[in-house]
DNA sequence: GTCTATAGCAAGATAGAC
DNA sequence: GTCTATCTTGCTATAGAC
């Protein structure tokens, strides 16, 4: 794709005042993950964050016009990164029951360990302001939209209502970082355990194994 | 037990100063839950819940000696309402896969349809101040051990991890306040779907039906 | 681009009259 | 017990120098 202008592009320190304004953006936006997963949207403070990214808290309004802003943004940038986790880690199977493990461990790695981002995104949205909120919301249901597909196209018995299968599985994976705690069992050891439990709803006929 | 001062007793308008503290430290932690559960504790102010409970700010201090001390009487009388529904709800099944499904249902109607007290309980713990949130967690913990005590005693498959099918259930039923919209699927029918998701985990030999 | 300085406001909490 | 009045602190956001 010629002429594409990359915005993913490896840092190199000093370059072009493109990329440099970039830089300090995904600083500000760093040190708001950290910020929010830390304290919360609303107990945490822009000076906080300002001071965490290098800067006082009046020059952040040159990247930012406003606290909301920071989030949206973030919400978008962890959204995105949750999504491409599970992507890739769906592209390497091909058995449906092993890409639901794998899409699984992904979400899970990203929400438990996957830095601060996932942790915000995944955060409950009904805490935030209501203009706030419906911006943030249909970030957050396409990507579990494309989860459900996946639980929905694994060979599960029909007797299984699907519908809540997909809940209990989100809500399981999602309500896993109220619980868990860095050097207990793993992210991928967890997905893999709560596949064991689901392994009992498998169409015989044909379970992906 | 002689001599022993009852607090429970039933509210009657206007009789013993003894009661009438009470009934207005209640209308305050009433007032409290309703602000807690739909701004978040950091968002909420005292301001607020002192209107709300037909006072001015200054008078809350009077029963209060903190807004975080607010929120720790809040989740004790929280914990006590979901605890006791739980139990109440159990006490008249005698089968286990009964007992798991009527468990299930009390603490989902409590946390759905039972009040603000619920709702502020289950809320995330990970958002609180750590001063608070140490005095918090005893208190979900010893709830959630007695919920996890009727799960293992079901007629479960050998070959089902009961840690993680206890993890499953108790984050599908916390998770289902973020989906929840008043107007679908009851709770009561939530959990019984719930339920039937599980069913082919039942230990065919004696599977409680 | 980043700073200093500050406007403008809302918060939690306290003191003392009644 | 409840009020009014207020203290103190912290916040988001803006203005303008550099």
């Amino acid at each position: 794709m010629p002429f594409s202008l990359s915005i993913g592009e490896k840092s190199s320190e000093g370059s072009s005042p493109r990329l440099k304004r970039d830089n300090r953006r995904a600083q500000l936006l760093d040190a708001a993950a950290r910020n929010f997963r830390e304290q919360g949207y609303t107990a945490a403070s822009v000076r906080d964050i300002a001071t965490d990214a290098g800067m006082k808290a009046g020059s952040m309004y040159y990247y930012f016009p406003s606290k909301a802003d920071l989030l949206i943004a973030l919400h978008e940038e962890g959204t995105r990164r949750i999504s491409s986790a599970v992507n890739k880690a769906i592209e390497a199977e091909l058995k449906p029951w092993e890409r639901l493990e794998a899409a699984m461990a992904a979400h899970l790695e990203m929400l438990l360990d996957g830095g601060d981002y996932a942790q915000v995104v995944v955060r409950e949205l009904a805490l935030e302001e209501n203009s706030i909120r419906v911006r943030l919301v249909p970030l957050r249901d396409s990507y579990e939209a494309k989860f459900a597909n996946l639980i929905d196209s694994s060979p599960i018995r029909e007797d299984v209502p699907r519908q809540y299968l997909r809940l209990m599985i989100l809500g399981a994976l999602n309500w896993s970082r109220v619980w868990y705690r860095p050097g207990g069992d793993a992210p991928t050891s967890i997905a893999h355990e709560f596949l064991e439990v689901l392994r009992p709803l498998a169409n015989t006929q044909a379970n992906g194994e």
